[in-house]
RNA sequence: UGGCCCGUAGUUCAAUUGGCGGAACGCCUGGUUUUGAUCCAGGAGGUUGCAGGUUCAAGUCCUGCCGGGCCAGCCA
């Protein structure tokens, strides 16, 4: 963490230097201003997080501000139920309160009209009344130019008319738009009469029914940050084409150039084994693959809060990769690896058996119960410890057990002598399987001398296993979680849905815990030893996603004989 | 097919702006360990997409190629 600091100190991404660079030269005055755009139209997700971390945490460091402003110019997919969830989310993925209150694009829908008029009585801007599919097919395409529309002409005059005509809803949806007149022939697409407004009959969430006529994303999008004093305009590269039109506009408008946002495009996050695009995300729900925008396995900030990722985690990792114009994909396992390092730290240890299997000590004296210590959080000395019943009587886990032990498997089998954490060596002395041939019971013969776990001749064991008491265990579930998708690159598939692993989630409807598991709070997450870490569902009944497993060499050793 | 952007280890980023190509994660080996975890030490892994050019010196500058991404919504 420490040399992740001492990068981050030192750290110059192209943006952080240009910023600096602008703050030395006095753009702006020296001032950096940032926001963050969602639009409220669906769930958060982890690229979410990197723009986020990346527009918070430049203001934060060159003594800026960053808004949060809702980019909601479309009433049809918007709704102030993601408002609610994205400003949670923002939150949470910050640690902390947005320090200022949110705004809304069409709060300026006011004076993006008049700006708009502006443009009319420039002679740069015309009402069309084209229909959507004429209005694509004379655009014309990468090698052929556009043809001007038969409106293209109209005067300023007829234009100012008619747009007001527009606004007071004098025109049926679709019969006409209003479109920048700049170039029917330029390379650049987006400069081919961009349209500028739109007719939707539809209630905006908070405009209501001020409104039939809506502004696009691109013409909003470039004066809602002049409008800010926003000073840098951080985006994805799909937008670095539209930076043209989005100067030509602030330019046209005659844009102070003190209030001139300055746009810079940097690559979208993408993670190997899931998708992050809000469309297929919606699939996903809407398909019932997942059972909501907050399922655990979702790569949504909802889903991966609800699987115990603790947003340090997530922050980390964004400072750690950075930001760049390379399009790239990040291995899973580093944002993993993150987590792990975090709740390491943070998370108490318990013991859980999730598959488990009767092991009786035959030796045990009949009817003793005794209680071992075990250490809360050995990385953390403050987090105490606590006691936890033993008896002859006990549940581990089934996969520590083997009839005839595969090479390097050091666990329980026939005749081996392992250690129980914190309780005493245990040598396996038989087993009973039912009539099926499945194992049920598992017998051994503890040593007294060993109370505590250890051996007072100095003998070894290769091997500690976890238990629970079955007389004084809790009951309860385990979700344990693979991947949601079985390739690295789901988006590489025609449909990324035929990627689907069916068995992303295994449910252990029988797990067992020792009995101090009814002080996890809902929402904390803990580390089951030998298991992994797991948090504790916001659900009355006992029940535990996994956040993420520990790394686990003897599963690295399966897969390599696997593939030999 | 036109325009714009991007190519450094398996992956993601560095390289003091033209001066001996490094780190993290992953992988491998060993040590420690009452979690096969953590922690510690070490190792493998590179023709810097390719070919030219400028220069004492090029990952960095220039030219050409190759590969990838984005753009032809009244989505954002």
């Amino acid at each position: 963490m420490t040399s992740d600091k001492q990068h981050q100190q030192k750290k110059t991404d192209f943006i952080r230097d240009l910023v600096r660079a602008d703050q030395s030269s006095k753009r702006h005055s020296g001032r950096v201003q940032t926001r963050f755009p969602p639009e409220p139209n669906g769930y958060l997700h982890l690229g979410h997080a990197k723009s986020i971390c990346l527009n918070f945490g430049i203001a934060e460091e060159f003594g800026g501000i960053c808004n949060l402003r809702f980019d909601d110019t479309n009433p049809v997919t918007e709704s102030v139920e993601f408002v609610h969830s994205i400003q949670r989310d923002i939150e949470w993925i910050l640690g902390k309160q947005i320090s200022t209150r949110p705004l809304f694009a069409s709060d300026y829908f006011e004076q993006m009209f008049e700006w708009a008029v502006l443009l009319i009585e420039k002679g740069k801007a015309y009402v069309d009344d084209q229909d959507a599919e004429t209005i694509s097919e004379l655009r014309g395409n990468f090698t052929e130019v556009g043809v001007d529309s038969p409106f293209r002409k109209r005067t300023p005059e007829e234009n100012l008319k008619l747009f007001q005509m527009m606004r007071d809803g004098d025109f049926p949806e679709g019969s006409c738009v209003l479109r920048a007149k700049i170039a029917m022939d330029h390379e650049n697409m987006n400069m081919r009469d961009p349209v500028l407004y739109r007719i939707r009959n539809e209630s905006h969430f908070r405009t209501e029914n001020d409104w039939v006529i809506y502004p696009t994303y691109d013409w909003a999008h470039g004066q809602s940050d002049a409008i800010e004093n926003v000073t840098h305009s951080l985006c994805t590269l799909e937008f670095e084409s539209h930076r043209l039109l989005y100067d030509w506009f602030i330019e046209q408008l005659e844009i102070p150039l003190d209030k001139r946002p300055y746009q810079s495009e940097f690559a979208r996050l993408n993670f190997t084994h899931t998708v992050l695009s809000k469309r297929l995300l919606k699939r996903l729900v809407e398909d019932c693959v997942v059972e909501g925008w907050d399922d655990p396995r979702m790569p949504t900030i909802s889903g991966l809060r609800r699987r115990g990722y603790p947003s340090e985690a997530i922050r980390n990792f964004c400072d750690h990769i950075g930001i760049a114009k390379t399009n790239s994909t990040h291995e899973i396992e580093l944002l993993e690896s993150f987590v792990r390092t975090e709740l390491n730290q943070s998370a108490q240890r318990r013991m859980a058996v999730i598959d488990p299997v009767k092991l009786t000590i035959t030796n045990w004296p009949t009817g003793k119960l005794e209680y071992r210590t075990a250490i809360n959080n050995p990385e953390d000395k403050s987090a105490g410890t606590r006691e936890i019943p033993f008896s002859g009587n006990l549940l581990i886990e089934r996969e520590d057990f083997m009839e005839d032990p595969l090479p390097k498997f050091f666990r329980l089998s026939p005749g081996r002598e392992v250690r129980l954490r914190y309780g005493y060596f245990v040598t396996c002395t038989g087993f009973i399987n039912d009539e099926n041939g499945d194992l049920v019971e598992i017998l051994c013969t503890y040593d007294p001398e060993t109370s505590g776990g250890k051996a007072p001749d100095g003998r070894k064991v290769k091997a500690t296993i976890h238990w629970v008491e079955e007389a004084n265990s809790q009951r309860g579930s385990v979700a344990t979680y693979a991947r949601l998708f079985s390739s690295e690159k789901p988006d590489a598939f025609d449909d990324p849905f035929d990627d689907l692993n069916k068995e992303s989630r295994e449910v252990f409807e029988t797990a067992t815990f020792e009995p101090s598991i009814s002080d996890v709070e809902n929402g904390e997450v803990v580390q089951f030893e030998r298991l992994g870490y797991f948090c504790r569902d916001e659900s009355k009944e006992i029940l535990f996603h996994q956040t993420v497993g520990l790394r686990d060499e003897w599963a690295n050793i399966q897969k390599r004989n696997k593939s030999k």
